[in-house]
RNA sequence: GGGCUUGUAGCUCAGCUGGUUAGAGCGCACCGUUGAUAACGGUGAGGUCGCAAGUUCAAGUCUUGCCAGGCCCA
């Protein structure tokens, strides 16, 4: 007989019995073609509105809240948004799932900046100016700006497969959010925390307006130095006496607002006495100077000195106390000029002496304040000095082009005819600049609305204390928050600005007091409900007055309100009013979860506006992630060209693999995503998805007849036992990660538990029985009676994470043998039976199992050298103490080692791998003795079952 | 410049209060299977735990410094 002719009988009976094989069969793909799929069945949920159904169906649960931060309305999700959306949503279906109502409402930051300039933009293209325009049209269109943005992303938002409130979501610039917004400034008023102060801010004096951060664009500027001689008048420091102070300054312009100055009192300084200059320098020989002694070589060369000598030295602490006169003393100057310490003077350049004008520098204000120094009003809103400044009344700091005029050169000249300029030079550096004008910017106290961290109101004590009853997750964001609010300055909240909430308040022009009527800011708050904000300039002040006040006794307030304000409020005009949300209890949310930039954004001000009008934190737990880098580790940035864009993403792999991405990543860390992460994260997929696609293949045609009834499942092997209480002992942990916000594990788990736990495991093991014994066995039944309970779990478990193919798997079950329910997402997470539970077994198994893994491992070697190909033409000896041989005897350890035999021998811990006798059965492939003896080279049992068949 | 923070195999992550040869999954290599088949099973090779000092009988784990990142400020 020749080789062909084995081969045909062998290609026969294998055709023949092939089809007495219970092979899995299912029409769950094993690709997943998710970039198609998953878009069909957005819009279905859309359709069935999936959400409500949701709602209704979980109506009566207990509820858990999530309360969304809401992105900015402007451009396309990034990669960012995608991460904060994905992570909401799979916390907020994970809770859900648990057994809670957790509705979740989307919402929107809708104000301010960015979209005014965008709108503003607009005008300047077309060659108009935005103060030219009517403040509502104006509004009309940034509102409309805003809303164009809010439908393109919630369309994306809801592509990553978030399912939510998207028909209904909030958004600030509503009227009953302008509205509760505005009340909750009111509230301000009332409660004392709200107070009018002023505020260094940059000033551009050709827009004549103030400029936030965000407008300023630093660029190189060309500006005078001056080298400024103080006299000393008064100091308890021996050396100072009878010598003149050297400041060092590029904006000679401030020195007529000059009331101070600042030492550190680490530096060492000394007094040097001239004894020689150059022709053409401006000071003489015996003049007395004193500077830091590190920069003495550099000021003597600047201010043409040919030789002097060090006559004192001294620390800057016994500079204290010092008082110098203003070096136009004399000339309307005559106040005292007195000497602080400060830390942020150094001894890199100038003089280690820094000359202060509290209104016209950031750290001058804050320091001059506290040291009490006078605040001037020198400076008016197009440069001039005012009338009041002696000498240079008048005079501009820059032109209407931004060039450098005569307010600059005025008080340098000045300086000198007072014999006090000791040098002038002029230095290139980084300076603030008008995004819009490109003029220079300078530095301006102005009026603005603050909200008071340490008056009566106790602000600052109240968050410091609301801190500590928050959980926060990870734990070191307490550290970081905290230390914020203990540090933060007052809250100045008003902003010069169109695009937002009015500072809706009218302030007596003679008292200066803001009116705090009830019934005119309910007024107001009522024209604003029905009309919106826009209300503010489009009513007449007179009639939101009424007839109590006079409108020309008042200062109707045009600033609006910094947006963080307005977000910080949301837990009042989205939470407390919104029956879905709230409950109406005053009562606080389950979860605010950000970034980690959010301490110092919505956590922070959330967190200051309700500890201000409620008296605590709007939330109960706090959960921060971080932020996505490229695979490097480095900020997406367009100039690295390494921006990982979500939409591209979704289009190529699928939401299914960001989401499986996002957790599988530790995201309370900055994350990474690359080429490399997302085939991991595929590979991962791939793994997941086969493993619903066995279950479903395993379970084709089951029915509710062939289902094992409750009570008998006492009589199921006890690998089935085992994989029950796997089960129960993932559905342990799993609701434990879940409640202690411990995410990140889930998902790893998951994966793990259809790795190890049933690819390599149970199913390797269960696939004989499914696939060639009888069907109407217990034991098959058993088996099939457990890949019920294994997809119940899996697909359930999986649908907060992985929601798109679980919502698949779902729909391609059997019928008749699980929940109704039209979508995964309307499905509790199962409750399993207590009895599944069972630690004696699996401690049984544990050694079963390490058993098994010495079997594999013995086998490999044969396999290495062609003694052996599959494990079942191996017949493996087990020798074992007699403890151990019961424990083995009492399982089928051919079965669980997927060999075609197995000996246990008592004797020493050894094994030995023998070769199975007999033949391979055609059918179930086992190598048997008994195969020789049938016709057809099939096992007793395969003849059993196939006899069987045909009977049948 | 300041506050907070991160750095463990090619990738994603575990490593509790310092204590035997640092773990897992993926990927990779090799083998098996060809009845989960663009799948499945097994075995194996990969790490001076960012770098350098220090404390200790003992450090990935504690201290200090440095390097490279990140967030928030200035």
């Amino acid at each position: 007989m020749s080789d062909s002719t084995n081969n045909n009988r062998d290609t026969q009976d294998k055709d023949k019995f092939r089809d007495t094989v219970f092979l899995p069969k299912t029409d769950f793909p094993m690709r997943g073609n998710l970039p198609e799929k998953e878009p069909v069945m957005v819009q279905k949920w859309q359709d069935i509105d999936l959400y409500a159904k949701i709602r209704h169906a979980s109506a009566d649960k207990p509820k858990w809240i999530l309360h969304d931060g809401p992105p900015y309305a402007n451009g396309n999700i990034h990669m960012g948004h995608a991460l904060n959306k994905i992570l909401k949503d799979v916390i907020n279906k994970s809770w859900q799932m648990m057994g809670y109502n957790a509705p979740y409402v989307p919402g929107w930051d809708c104000h301010g900046l960015p979209i005014e300039w965008k709108v503003e933009e607009k005008y300047r293209n077309a060659g108009k100016d935005k103060d030219d325009v009517d403040p509502i049209q104006f509004r009309k269109e940034c509102r409309e700006f805003a809303q164009e943005w809010v439908d393109i992303q919630s369309t994306q938002f809801q592509t990553l497969g978030v399912i939510g409130d998207w028909k209904n979501p909030y958004r600030t610039m509503t009227k009953h959010g302008e509205a509760q917004i505005a009340r909750e400034i009111h509230k301000f008023l009332h409660n004392g925390g709200l107070y009018r102060g002023v505020k260094s801010v940059l000033w551009s004096t050709v827009e004549q307006t103030a400029l936030a951060e965000a407008e300023v664009e630093y660029k190189e500027h060309k500006s005078i130095t001056v080298w400024v001689r103080f006299p000393v008048v008064e100091t308890a420091c021996e050396a100072l006496k009878n010598s003149d102070i050297v400041i060092w300054t590029t904006t000679p312009w401030t020195l007529p607002s000059n009331r101070g100055i600042f030492f550190n009192n680490d530096i060492d300084y000394g007094v040097y006495e001239i004894t020689e200059v150059a022709d053409d320098a401006r000071c003489k020989v015996g003049d007395r100077l004193a500077f830091a002694t590190k920069l003495s070589d550099q000021i003597k060369e600047q201010a043409k000195i040919i030789a002097m000598k060090k006559v004192a030295e001294f620390k800057g602490t016994e500079t204290e106390g010092t008082i110098c006169a203003h070096p136009l003393r004399g000339q309307g100057y005559d106040y005292d000029v007195p000497c602080h310490p400060a830390d942020y003077v150094t001894d890199e350049d100038g003089t280690g002496f820094v000359h202060v004008a509290p209104s016209h520098g950031p750290d001058d204000f804050v320091l001059g304040s506290q040291y009490g120094l006078e605040i001037t009003d020198n400076v008016d809103n197009d440069g001039s000095f005012k009338a009041h400044v002696p000498l240079f009344a008048g005079l501009k700091i820059y032109d209407e082009n931004g060039k450098m005029d005569a307010g600059n050169f005025a008080p340098l000249k000045a300086m000198d005819e007072a014999g006090k300029l000791l040098s002038k030079g002029s230095v290139r550096h980084e300076y603030p600049h008008s995004w819009r004008s490109k003029a220079p910017l300078i530095f301006r106290t102005t009026p603005q609305w603050f909200i008071a961290m340490d008056n009566e109101l106790g602000l600052r004590e109240t968050a410091l204390q609301a801190i500590k009853d928050t959980n926060w997750v990870p734990a070191k964001g307490e550290a970081r928050i905290n230390a914020m609010i203990a540090q933060r300055p007052d809250w100045c909240i008003s902003r010069q600005r169109a695009w937002g909430v009015p500072i809706a308040l009218f302030v007596d022009k003679k008292t200066l007091e803001p009116l705090k009527d009830d019934a005119v800011l309910k007024r107001i708050t009522d024209a604003f409900e029905e009309h919106g904000s826009d209300a503010w300039w489009s009513m007449d002040a007179q009639e939101f007055l009424g007839s109590a006040y006079n409108a020309e006794e008042y200062d109707q307030i045009f600033d609006i309100v910094d947006v963080w304000f307005e977000s910080g409020s949301t837990h009042s005009f989205v939470v407390d009013d919104r029956e879905d949300l709230g409950n109406g209890e005053n009562k606080q949310v389950d979860l605010y979860l950000e970034g980690s930039d959010q301490h110092r954004g919505w956590f922070h001000s959330s967190l200051l506006e309700s500890c201000g009008t409620k008296g605590r934190a709007p939330y109960k737990n706090v959960l921060t992630h971080g932020f996505v880098l490229d695979d490097k580790g480095y900020k997406m940035s367009k100039s690295l060209g390494n921006i990982v864009d979500p939409l591209k993403l979704m289009k190529q792999s699928g939401a299914d693999i960001l989401r499986l991405w996002t957790m599988t990543s530790d995201y309370a860390e900055d994350i990474r995503i690359g080429k490399d992460t997302i085939k991991n994260t595929s590979d991962l997929y791939r793994r997941i998805r086969n493993t619903l696609r066995f279950l479903l293949g395993a379970m084709d045609g089951f029915t509710a007849s062939e289902k094992i009834p409750e009570d008998q499942y006492k009589d199921m092997p006890e690998l089935e036992k085992l994989m029950l209480h796997e089960l129960s002992q993932m559905d342990q942990k799993i609701r434990g990660h879940i409640e202690n916000y411990e995410f990140g594990k889930l998902a790893t788990m998951l994966h793990q538990f259809c790795n190890n736990e049933l690819s390599s495991f149970y199913f390797d093991i269960r696939k004989d029985r499914l696939y060639c014994d009888d069907a109407t066995s217990f034991e098959r039944r058993a088996t099939r009676t457990v890949m019920t309970h294994i997809f119940d779990c899996l697909v359930t478990w999986l649908a907060p994470i992985l929601s798109f193919t679980a919502e698949e798997a779902w729909s391609q079950k059997p019928d008749g043998i699980f929940e109704d329910a039209q979508s995964i997402h309307l499905r509790d997470f199962p409750t399993l039976p207590e009895s599944w539970h069972n630690a004696d077994l699996a401690g049984k198994w544990d050694k079963i199992i390490a058993a098994r893994k010495q079997i594999q491992e013995a086998i490999e070697p044969l396999r290495a050298s062609k003694g052996l190909g599959s494990s079942l033409e191996a017949c493996p000896v087990l020798y074992a103490t007699a403890d151990q041989k019961e424990a083995l005897e009492s399982v089928d350890m051919a079965d669980i080692c997927i060999t075609s035999g197995f000996k246990i021998e008592e004797g020493n811990a050894n094994i030995e791998i023998t070769k199975a006798e007999g033949e391979k059965c055609n059918r179930c492939w086992k190598v048997l003795p008994e195969v020789t003896n049938h016709a057809n080279h099939i096992c007793n049992r395969c003849d059993n079952v196939v006899n069987k068949k045909q009977a049948a």
